[in-house]
RNA sequence: AGAGAGUUGGGUGAGUGGCUUAAACCAGCAGUUUGCUAAACUGUCGUACGGGUAAUUCCGUACCGGGGGUUCGAAUCCCCCACUCUCUGCCA
């Protein structure tokens, strides 16, 4: 959520951010806000100062009444009553500007940042850069769905058997290799100083609200609804909600922490002929990285994270190249976002496994997460996160990539971690 | 799940209708004393919104788990909800 104090102070600003986000009437929006939140204030002065008086008025006939001066309280008690009146309607008219102006700024995305290309989809995406050859396999190479069923490693019918279609069952060395993944990430991350956090996978509305997967997102979720419980889409979403309303102190920075949690997503109506396989599912692993930063170290924090997430990557031995996403295809509340995607051999298509996102302070002011300066004032902190890294698509790369005519050989930096090198028969 | 007891500022904890934004103590911060540390003493110590000012500052309003109600006036009385603790039950 935007402060109404950045977009009246940085009005052309906010507008030029929006229209490079293709966000529709961004002017008219704006004014909107402008005039909801003037008359937010106007309404504000005066319920005060006629609550003030009233506030007077009891304070006499208090002092009246102790003094056994009743008469005299009863003359004043009917002024008062007179300006309840007033003050409630006043009340009435403030509350309602007030959740008026809130639901408005919900519908407003982040700005993004000034390196963010224009843009209105995928297409528009910019290659940062390229890593790693692109392995050349033999004429008879299979897909990922096809080497699952051939080594009987991942099985989707009998996911489908016992939840639904994206719950797949992972089985022996498929199995093995998800645990040495999740393994592999956790150790990576402590030792580049992330702590690590293992969070509840179910969270209430008020965290939902938080990371803003509501309103307006609750079809993505899962929920549990007797207990009025969202399963999570990430790990981001209980992770970064533990600083929901915490003031924390300037030293506490950097705050890296780290979670494995299983997601879940409905993905409702989202279903296509390329999302077969691991591409796309209901259930799936994730190792979440979440920074919290000073506002002015938030961008470097963005690099490091992105760096951190290549340096997975470079030791998976997995082609990939960085994306800095455009105005049209970032997610509503970043203000910058490098995807990370993998070249997927066998499909011969780039495959997102990393979305590494600055927010600034968007989400922390809906979060009220701030931090108290060396001069005592209070001030929003600012939130990043990024997977480090989404484990189907990695499996699939792996798979995919690194397949022979005798197996799959995997990755040298997994092999102690699985206690085998290859999958085969 | 049932019964009972609770929820007050960073912490402990007082406060059953007006002089309580809230005692006291501890921690924190600033200062005095001191060769240094410690101790002692003095002061300071919340958040949000709004307003006045060039500015330190000052003023108003709201906030004692959350929401609603009674009242001229609520931390205090009433209702609903959430959470915590104890006992009983169930359970990995």
């Amino acid at each position: 959520m935007l402060l109404v104090n950045t977009i009246r102070d940085n009005f052309e600003n906010t507008l030029a951010g929006l229209q490079k986000r293709n966000f529709p009437n961004a002017q008219d929006v704006l004014i909107q806000v402008l005039d909801l939140d003037n008359k937010r204030k106007e309404t504000q002065s005066q319920r005060d100062s006629l609550q003030s008086e009233s506030n007077n008025y009891s304070k006499e006939i208090g002092i009246l009444m102790r003094e056994g001066k009743k008469e005299e309280a009863e003359k004043i008690k009917t002024f008062t009553s007179e300006i309840k009146d007033k003050v409630k309607s006043l009340e009435d008219i403030f509350s309602q500007t007030e959740e008026e102006l809130k639901q408005l700024l919900y519908t407003i995305p982040n700005i993004p940042h000034f390196s963010v290309p224009k843009g209105k989809s995928a297409e528009d995406n910019e290659i940062v850069l390229t890593h790693g050859e692109i392995p050349a396999l033999p004429d008879n190479k299979q897909p990922h769905w096809e080497l699952i069923k051939k080594y009987d490693i991942i099985d989707f019918e009998l996911g489908t058997k016992i939840a639904g279609a994206g719950f797949p069952v992972y089985k022996g060395k498929g199995a093995r290799l998800q645990r040495a993944l999740i393994n592999f990430f956790l150790d990576e991350a402590l030792k580049a100083g992330y702590l690590e956090i293992q969070p509840p996978i179910l969270v209430n509305e008020d965290s939902g609200y938080g990371t803003g997967q509501l309103p307006d997102k609750e079809g993505q979720m899962y929920e549990a609804t007797v207990d009025k419980l969202f399963l999570i889409p990430t790990a981001e979403v209980p992770i970064t909600n533990i600083y929901r309303d915490v003031i924390l102190n300037e030293s506490d920075f950097p705050i890296k922490n780290v979670g494995y949690t299983p997601c879940f997503r409905r993905e409702a109506g989202s279903w296509g002929a390329h999302v077969r396989g691991l591409n796309r599912l209901h259930q799936f692993d994730k190792v979440e990285i979440v920074h919290l930063s000073h506002p002015e170290h938030s961008y470097q924090a963005l690099e490091e994270m992105s760096l951190y997430v290549q340096g997975l990557l470079q030791k998976l031995e997995l082609p990939y190249r960085v994306l800095r996403l455009c105005g049209g295809d970032m997610g509503f509340t970043s203000a910058l976002t490098y995807d990370m995607e993998v070249f997927s051999a066998a499909q011969e298509r780039w495959l997102e496994v990393s979305s590494v996102s600055n927010f600034e302070s968007f989400q922390a002011n809906r979060l009220k997460l701030r931090f108290k300066s060396e001069d005592k004032k209070t001030t929003l902190a600012h939130t990043l996160n990024g997977s480090a890294l989404a484990l189907p698509r990695i499996v699939a790369s792996i798979l995919e990539n690194n397949q022979t005519e005798t197996g799959i050989k995997m990755p040298k930096v997994l092999v102690p971690y699985l206690g085998f090198d290859t999958i085969g028969f």
